[in-house]
DNA sequence: TTGCGGTAGCGAAGCCTTTCGCTATACTCG
DNA sequence: CGAGTATAGCGAAAGGCTTCGCTACCGCAA
């Protein structure tokens, strides 16, 4: 098994993942579910997939009592820093804030979450 | 060839188009230059992906011209746009504004650049 | 116990990306 | 011109991701 966060998951993988932060701990059954639904795929290719992301380290399940239950290896929360991160690195050549800029001018965004922004904005502003 | 877009670019791909982004018009010698740099392949290699992504609709030349200088086709601005909305929607349920968040909140952002997302923020509210 | 439906796993095939060896063309300088 | 160097291109190999066929296992009912 590879060290965990060796790799970016792949498309597929962060399907899994994503119905995983959903649903977990879960059998193959419940994933494949989810995954078919919107996919299509044969259930021998869920199971194939959740080998390969175990072997990765993508995912863990508990060898001795419940080898039959899949979790994620890495939270919603870290997996979306990482992709954030690797997105700003290669696209916005490092500059988080050409990323926001473009993201909110792109976005539907409510007048809620403009004030959340501002607060959040202010907090910033206070600790430095 | 392909339509333009209908396949996101790879990672080396997205090399060579970072590379075009800063110095277009540009000769496979010079991108080649760059991409060994850090890659260390070899100078088939850059030819064949340049090659590759002209098939795919992913860099441009004019073929009576100048043959042998390459431009990227899609912008850095659109191609940024585009990665910015699959991460959205991939990994942030197409909440723009958790993405908003958790960018500002792990970076490291000037007070210039907070006044700045101030001052879109208002515009935005201005405009609803 | 035996047969059956539901579940898990492995190896190999298929496809796409990336790499390079070999060939072809163009360009320069004696 | 003609040899040697720089540049471009093609096809095939290598490697990774995704898919599935076939096999193995498990629990339950006849």
């Amino acid at each position: 098994m590879r060290e965990l966060g060796s790799t970016q998951p792949t498309a597929v993988e962060l399907e899994i993942l994503r119905i995983l932060w959903e649903m977990e701990p879960c059998p193959v059954r419940d994933i494949h579910a989810r995954l078919s639904e919107a996919k299509g795929t044969n259930y021998s290719t869920t199971v194939k997939m959740l080998s390969v992301m175990l072997n990765k380290g993508l995912v863990t399940r508990n060898e001795k009592a419940t080898p039959h239950l899949y979790r994620a290896a890495i939270t919603r929360h870290k997996a979306a820093k990482k992709f954030l991160g690797e997105l700003v690195e290669k696209v916005y050549d490092g500059s988080v804030m050409s990323l926001v800029l473009q993201a909110l001018s792109s976005g539907k965004v409510s007048k809620d979450e403009i004030d959340e922004v501002r607060k959040l904005l202010d907090e910033m502003e206070g600790k430095q």
